[in-house]
DNA sequence: TGCAACCCTGACGCCGGCGGCAAGGTCAAG
DNA sequence: CTTGACCTTGCCGCCGGCGTCAGGGTTGCA
């Protein structure tokens, strides 16, 4: 017996998934995702897109960008924690680390000079935040 | 005598505060500026812009917006270190800090993450970053 | 006289991940 | 037959601080 699988529109993979149907849309155009096509032109997913989905939106979560998903492609479909990721998966997120330790960086960087102009102008006397 | 003061086009401030011109045009966009105009329509500033513009710019650079920069208006003609802020500003810029705090707490979760997951995919084992 | 170096206004581009609207087509239920 | 909930493509908006054209005018100097 062939067994029938979970036939979805985006409307339900969206909801599977926590995400929008513009979102899944942006990622196919992105080359993330594929779809089928029903007979009227409406996309139609199986079980392993909501894999791939949950996969995408894990990587997006943990700060890398579509881009950067992109290069994720070939191990996508199956377990993210089990599998053993491509050398080039694991370059790009390292990549990845070192650009959000950059921008971090600089973003403190300018906090605490704006937090020290703040203590010199309040002659050191702590300041409630709102 | 009434001291010729030291007028300048915008090319000469934009060198004399290490802007552009393009800078200057929008910081007066935004309010921020004003300038006077010659006959044939350029824009003319005095020395006071300068100081002015460097000021703006300082409190750029810790991390302040153009909006921000807008409730500081009535003390960017003078020494901004040595002038008493008004409380307006001094609210507005700790309502900032608090902004950038909790942006830079956001990302660095996100790094966290991130760093999380590619330490537990290398065993441990400390990984260069490039 | 002609050129280079200024200046002007107005307007689009950028980066990223979508949100949201327009203007439709499709389908099941009542 | 109609309603309403779905779906389609296409495209602009957002946030911020400008960069960078395009398409002009103005000036000093050789």
């Amino acid at each position: 017996m062939v067994a029938e699988v979970n036939v979805m529109r985006i409307g339900e993979l969206a909801e599977a998934t926590g995400t929008t149907a513009r979102a899944l849309r942006h990622y196919e155009e992105a080359g993330l995702i594929s779809s089928a096509r029903a007979a009227n032109g409406y996309r139609v997913y199986d079980e392993v897109a909501a894999v791939r989905v949950r996969n995408i939106r894990h990587l997006l979560a943990v700060g890398l960008t579509l881009e950067d998903v992109r290069h994720f492609l070939p191990c996508l479909d199956g377990d993210l924690a089990a599998t053993h990721p491509s050398e080039e998966g694991l370059r790009v997120a390292w990549e990845r680390l070192a650009v959000l330790n950059e921008r971090i960086a600089a973003q403190a960087e300018v906090r605490d000079r704006l937090e020290a102009a703040l203590l010199r102008h309040t002659g050191g006397r702590i300041r409630p935040v709102a």
